[in-house]
RNA sequence: GGCGCUAUGGUGCAACGGUUAGCACGCGGCCCUUUCAAGGCCGAAAUACGGGUUCGAUUCCCGUUAGCGCUACCA
């Protein structure tokens, strides 16, 4: 006998051998941050069982398909670290497929020709237009199409036809969902969808329809397993009705919750960015990105939230999914961001402080891996010790640019408000000379050395440390928030910090 | 309008008939302190509403309400 889970599905939805599922974005806009944590839910239960992850691009609407927005979302899912085995595939590629399988339907009777004008809603066969996704929802009555043409009658000469599937009258279609559990829609509430649009020109058909591409793709590609959004779940039935006419069987299905804004509304550009190209270009680590998300409309079921992605890859199952939209909290998002730029392996930050810092020309080659150390005598272990100091106070990538430009360049400005801030004091000028000169005497460069020093400056001047201390940090790194002074020393060198203590003092006279 | 899905603090998740309803983000306070973070401690804050079922409901059932989804020759 068969084990069965709570929900009374097989156990083996859980865990099949062979699995293969697939990420099927349509090219109509950039990678959004539904159809990212959709991809992310697949590629980790690929992950997870050893299985195929296969990327398909769905671009079946000739008018509505934006070629050019394919790469974009090709570079989203790869800063998301989601990668695919097979594809992409195009869909526009495949028509030959799609109405071999729609005729296939026509001849064995469960689809039709229709012979309705294509231009929308026109056929009478609506009450009404449906309602665009535009606030005024509501309307009059609509109901569901069952197209007077389904019966092989009209076949108006000369106007090319669609081929619509033709819904069985009466009963239901029930399908078992992963997450949903048993579903069960009663068929006189499915329209007779096309399958087929009509040909234009001397085309005896045109593209295929989202069902019939969907369908015949994950036929052909074998997919065992279709996790996707909470809004396909009114499609599924259409699909489990095209698989039997077809003559298979339906793999199983998985809808994720989806994602809305933090009002708990769809979620749109009007709660900031939804294209996942976006959190890249600001600077959020992508393993923080993933956690984030991936917690998003999915738990292991305890109470940790801290999980690296290969965690997440040992953790991930469908039945951890839940059911209930979730809201994208960017402070959440910024607080998982923090909390990996403190808590990675100093060797996994690296490699992303870098491109930062190429991205800004900051950059200098010798501070690379088995790179020969600069002139200045820095070299990768410096890079290491000098973003390991930083990062407690970074909260995005480009924070190692801006407000850290002084620990990677001698070009840098300082900050007029620090400077408001922390040289108020009439003895500062005086006070970092002295110090300038305290320090350049010193034969041992380190913390300790440091720290006497500039505490003994400032009690042999009559101020307490902390004024030396706050107003030598503007002078040598031009910023009020850096990291501690003595520590900031000892990595800037003992020449840098001299020398920016004289720049400062220089400053003052001008002033 | 029809059909469907969902409903634990403001947010993300735990608790899958019996807990003082737990954790985290955010928020407030305190500690630490060399700026700012981080960190530590403390605190405010939830089972949408109404009916059932049960010895006992956050948990199961029904209704209401709300939110979301679908309702195209879009995907």
């Amino acid at each position: 006998m068969e084990a069965k889970d709570a929900l009374g599905m097989p156990e083996t939805i859980h865990k099949v051998a062979g699995v293969r599922v697939r990420f099927a974005p349509s090219p109509t806009g950039y990678l959004h941050v539904g159809g990212a944590r959709t991809a992310l839910f697949n590629w980790l239960f690929a992950r997870h069982h050893g299985g195929v992850m296969i990327l398909r691009i769905e671009d079946t609407d000739a008018e509505r398909n934006k070629p050019e927005l394919v790469q974009g979302i090709i570079d989203g899912l790869q800063w998301l670290g989601v990668d695919w085995d097979e594809g992409p595939f195009y869909q526009s590629q495949r028509t030959e497929l799609y109405r071999a399988a729609a005729k296939k339907c026509l001849s064995n009777g469960s689809a039709f020709l229709c012979y309705c004008p294509a231009d929308k809603y026109a056929g009478g066969d609506y009450a009404e237009p449906p309602a665009q996704d535009e606030e005024p929802k509501g309307g009059g009555p609509r109901r569901v199409t069952r197209c007077s043409c389904r019966d092989g009658k009209p076949s108006t000469q000369g106007a090319k036809p669609a081929i619509r599937f033709k819904v069985p009258v009466g009963g239901t279609t029930k399908f078992v969902d992963a997450v949903f559990g048993e579903r069960e829609f009663s068929n006189d509430e499915i329209e007779d969808f096309v399958l087929l649009r009509s040909g234009k020109g001397d085309e005896e058909f045109g593209q295929s329809m989202y069902q019939l591409g969907v369908v015949v793709d994950d036929i052909d590609m074998r997919i065992t397993h279709v996790i996707r959004g909470a809004d396909h779940i009114s499609n599924t039935p259409k699909q489990v009705l095209l698989y039997g006419a077809l003559g298979t069987t339906p793999p199983f299905f998985a809808h994720v919750p989806l994602i809305l804004g933090a009002d708990k509304s769809r979620l749109s550009k009007r709660h900031g960015a939804t294209d996942v190209n976006m959190y890249r270009a600001e600077g959020f680590l992508p393993e923080a990105f993933r956690n984030f998300l991936a917690l998003l409309g999915w738990s292991a079921g305890g109470d940790e939230e801290f999980i690296r992605t290969k965690d997440l890859i040992g953790k991930f199952s469908l039945e951890g999914v839940s059911r209930t939209n979730a809201a994208f909290d960017r402070p959440k998002l910024e607080w998982f961001n923090t909390q990996y730029l403190q808590k990675l392996p100093i060797e996994d930050l690296l490699p992303e402080v870098e491109k930062e810092l190429k991205g800004s020309g900051l950059w200098k080659p010798e501070w690379a891996a088995r790179a020969a150390p600069g002139a200045d005598g820095r070299d990768h272990a410096w890079f290491s010790k000098t973003v390991d100091l930083l990062r407690p106070r970074v909260r995005l990538l480009p924070d190692f640019s801006s407000w850290s430009r002084a620990f990677f360049s001698d070009e840098f400005t300082r900050d007029a408000a620090a400077k408001e801030k922390f040289w108020k004091d009439p003895k500062v000028p005086e006070l970092l000379a002295k110090l300038a000169d305290a320090l350049q005497k010193l034969t041992e460069w380190n913390h300790d050395a440091c720290d006497h020093t500039t505490r003994a400056v400032a009690e042999a001047g009559g101020v307490k440390a902390g004024l030396l201390i706050n107003a030598t940090r503007v002078a040598i790194v031009g910023q009020a928030v850096a990291p501690p002074l003595f520590d900031t020393m000892v990595v800037l060198g003992q020449q840098r910090v001299v020398r920016r203590l004289r720049d400062a003092v220089a400053g003052f006279g001008q002033a």
